[in-house]
DNA sequence: AGTATATACTTGTATTATACAAGTGGAAAG
DNA sequence: CTTTCCACTTGTATAATACAAGTATATACT
């Protein structure tokens, strides 16, 4: 990789946490803000076999934050803690009709928006960019 | 552009903020964090024609929020506020010699920790990387 | 000219997302 | 069966932010 590539990288990578902060944080969208909106997606993904620590552990975050953002997830009816079977320490988070039904809202309000900034790119730089993304969102998992 | 691609750049939108926020936020590089290091990067590259207000449209945050940026920028000793010769209630932030050399030092430690996250990449991806994520914050800036 | 309104900035206060530390109760290992 | 480890919760502190109020200057309108 050329130098020049990775000074690029670096402020705009910079710039653009501050865009999209200010674009989702403390603006939530919908009922969801950047936070749970993630998490409620990943324990979809996951689909009944993530515990707190396996989220945070995806995230990167303090085990205490995800405990406190699934017990906001909770409190709405987004989500249920259900009992681990053969450790009586764990939980599983299971997603609610309810939260699945938020969750698809919200994705999709999402991308609506993520559509209208992206409406004048053609389909090679929208496919090349997502999947740009998505390598270096895994090259971070890589490092860990 | 394809749905699919809007789909894709969405998630990985939401994954990328998480993963840059934990890297760069709560953990300053040096002696700056991100906040810090944006603001005195446009300080620089406006070179002395900026004031608090211009600095809080350029990144979508509050004026107050900047001011106590500038504040806690000037307290170090990075950037100086000069009064506006015209008008009363303006300044202009300007680099000092020593903001400068904070400035490139940071740069240089933020460009290290990208140029490892990145070193299997080849030079077309990070090119292609870097201008697609140019333009894509130069889409948000026409958007407002 | 004088008053009303707008603007650049600062300061006060509240919120939110986070980290770290301490605590609880169960699991695993010796 | 005791010690250590682990999953999770709760207490507390910090940082970045927004919004609201205040100050002083500038501009616009009689």
């Amino acid at each position: 990789m050329e130098k020049r590539s990775i000074e690029t990288i670096e402020l705009e990578m910079a710039v653009l946490v501050r865009r999209l902060t200010s674009l989702t944080t403390y603006k939530k969208i919908g009922n969801l803000d950047r936070a749970a909106y993630l998490l409620l997606h990943q324990i979809a993904f996951n689909n009944g076999t993530a515990g707190v620590k396996m989220l945070s552990d995806e995230f990167q975050l303090d085990i205490s934050t995800v405990s406190r953002q699934a017990a906001a997830l909770e409190n709405k009816g987004y989500i249920i803690r259900v009992p681990d079977p053969v450790d009586g320490r764990a939980y599983t988070l299971q997603i609610t009709e309810l939260g699945g039904e938020i969750l698809d809202e919200n994705r999709q309000m999402r991308q609506e928006i993520m559509g209208k900034l992206l409406v004048n790119w053609s389909d090679e730089e929208g496919d090349s960019f997502g999947e740009l993304l998505r390598k270096f969102n895994a090259t971070f998992l890589e490092e860990d």
